[in-house]
DNA sequence: CGCCAGGGCCTCA
DNA sequence: TGAGGCCATGGC
């Protein structure tokens, strides 16, 4: 089993895909919708998520200082279609209270695991968000392992991989430490696993 | 109609 | 530490 191998074969059948997908213009928005949106999708498809996202932005709320001060019901009302809409209403404020401490440029800066740690004390952010924000927003070589990449190669890997530490470097432990291949990688499986769901035979032509 | 999405928290062994 | 319940909308 040659993890870059198969990185390699999905390239090829289904191109790039060009994670993470967003609208804003500048740097530190681009960064910030891209951990909004990290949130907002924990399990919930990205077209939901992409409603959400334009709701707050028709709100002007797509933004720290609006995600702080409106109250949680309100935010929820915009995210309404990511479901799980108060508990993650309250993820975001978290997280923007997170910020006024800790910014992105700060963050940016900080050294890898320093960042995961200070990442996963924030209530709402587990260590599938918590990868995505390091390796999509922040820019950081961190492999992000979700629920199809556990699904797709839990057959095929032959020593048992539990936690999701020991899932994150079977990738990083077999794969050049590249940040472009890491995001790529990962967009790649989670295309995979849309279209698996659809047609089962797909995974067997890979392999 | 039931299943499931680009999870995470809490509780209880 | 790990299994199970819970959160909730919308596509198919």
């Amino acid at each position: 089993m040659n993890p870059l191998k198969i990185y390699n074969s999905l390239l090829k059948k289904f191109g790039k895909q060009n994670w993470w997908p967003v609208s804003a213009k500048n740097k530190r928005d681009r960064q910030f919708e891209i951990c909004v949106g990290a949130i907002l999708t924990q399990n919930t498809s990205w077209r939901q998520v992409e409603k959400a996202i334009k709701n707050l932005k028709n709100a002007d709320a797509l933004n720290e200082n609006s995600i702080r001060n409106l109250d949680a019901k309100k935010i929820g009302l915009l995210i309404k279609p990511s479901g799980f809409y108060n508990q993650k209403a309250l993820k975001l404020k978290n997280f923007a209270y997170f910020l006024e401490k800790y910014n992105l440029k700060k963050l940016e800066n900080m050294p890898l695991n320093e960042v995961r740690n200070l990442l996963l004390n924030v209530k709402g952010i587990g260590n599938e968000t918590c990868n995505s924000i390091m390796l999509y927003a922040l820019n950081k070589p961190c492999f992000v392992i979700d629920a199809y990449t556990k699904r797709i190669f839990s057959h095929m890997i032959k020593k048992e991989l539990k936690s999701y530490e020991e899932w994150q470097k079977f990738f990083e432990n077999n794969l050049p430490k590249d940040i472009e291949i890491y995001k790529e990688y990962h967009a790649l499986i989670v295309e995979l696993g849309k279209r698996a769901s659809k047609d089962k035979s797909i995974i067997s032509q890979l392999f």
